[in-house]
DNA sequence: CGTCGACCTGGACT
DNA sequence: TAGTCCAGGTCGA
């Protein structure tokens, strides 16, 4: 059975793997994209401005993939909002329609960016896939099989020697395993912390908060990864997540950006973060996080030549 | 508060 | 083949 999700003409299925957003995207054929989404393999291709997709269970996700795709946003408002910079709008011209924000799950996006520092996106791909793999139940279509994302509770029945035997690197299996904590033993948990119209710094100040069993543990969020999952699971468009990529384009582009003193390791003080953060709020509005991801689109396209 | 180094792993490049 | 560098930072001294 083959659904179909009208998507406008301002998509573009090919590059929404490519956004380094979310990282359960596989490209099957010239058309056939696969996607994990909430324990559901889904299989989609675009034919013009609609979406056709299959799932392994048959049932119609139009309400989940609308949910992801951010389909009410409005694309081309944003974009030509952004498009008064006129640096932007040759941004704009180059890569949208394409370019666009996804709303993922809070625990998956959680462990994605908890993986991402400092890695490079293969890295983080191969970080979700292992735990995926590893944890997950299998799910099949077709010849594709592939792993659901587990919950938080089984990532807690694995426990620690599991999740380490993963290979993930740095401390990041202890870090998972505290984020599935804090989710699992949260009388409020972050999805309803959405619900209820949490401010940003609110969602930023709990995602940065470290574990309350031991008040020093590291839970591995930070100033960047903590914005990251405000703006990509918790609809905070006030995030302006600034990584490397991000400081290098707004330092190339704009002179009246905020100097970059870096570290010697070549990371950002919390205090050039956020100048830097909100000069770009200030300088591009609403709509900043857009501006964001396109910025970082660019730069990950420009600087290398098969960025994967 | 600002600064600095350590840190796991895997791919790309020499 | 082996050595080196770097990748969407975070942590703690």
């Amino acid at each position: 059975m083959i659904h179909e999700l009208p998507v406008g003409s301002s998509f573009n299925l090919a590059a929404i793997p490519k956004l380094g957003q979310d990282f359960r995207w596989r490209k099957l054929d010239d058309y056939w994209y696969s996607v994990v989404l909430s324990g559901n393999l889904i299989h989609v291709w675009q034919e013009g401005s609609v979406l056709k997709y299959k799932t392994d269970s048959g049932s119609n996700l139009n309400s989940l993939l609308s949910s992801y795709f951010r389909l009410c946003d409005p694309i081309d408002e944003i974009y030509v909002d952004i498009s008064r910079d006129a640096k932007l709008a040759n941004l704009v011209t180059k890569y949208h329609p394409g370019v666009r924000l996804l709303r993922q799950d809070p625990w998956e996006c959680m462990v994605a960016y908890i993986c991402s520092a400092p890695n490079s996106v293969r890295g983080i791909t191969t970080c979700v896939e292992k735990i995926a793999v590893g944890i997950g139940q299998p799910i099949e279509m077709g010849r594709d099989e592939r792993y659901a994302f587990p919950r938080p509770e089984e990532v807690l029945r694995a426990g620690l020697p599991r999740i380490n035997g993963l290979d993930l690197g740095l401390k990041r299996a202890n870090h998972i395993i505290a984020a599935a904590k804090r989710i699992s033993e949260c009388k409020v948990g972050f999805a309803e912390l959405a619900k209820r119209d949490a401010s940003y710094k609110e969602i930023v100040w709990v995602l940065m908060q470290k574990s309350s069993a031991s008040r020093k543990a590291a839970n591995g969020i930070g100033n960047k990864v903590a914005d990251c999952i405000a703006l990509f699971a918790f609809d905070k468009m006030e995030a302006f997540p600034v990584d490397r990529n991000i400081a290098r384009a707004l330092a190339d582009m704009y002179d009246d950006c905020p100097p970059l003193p870096k570290n010697s390791n070549g990371s950002l003080t919390d205090k050039q973060y956020t100048d830097i953060a909100n000069w770009a709020r200030n300088r591009f509005g609403k709509y900043a996080c857009y501006v964001n991801q396109l910025l970082f689109h660019k730069q990950r396209l420009g600087s290398n030549s098969n960025p994967s």
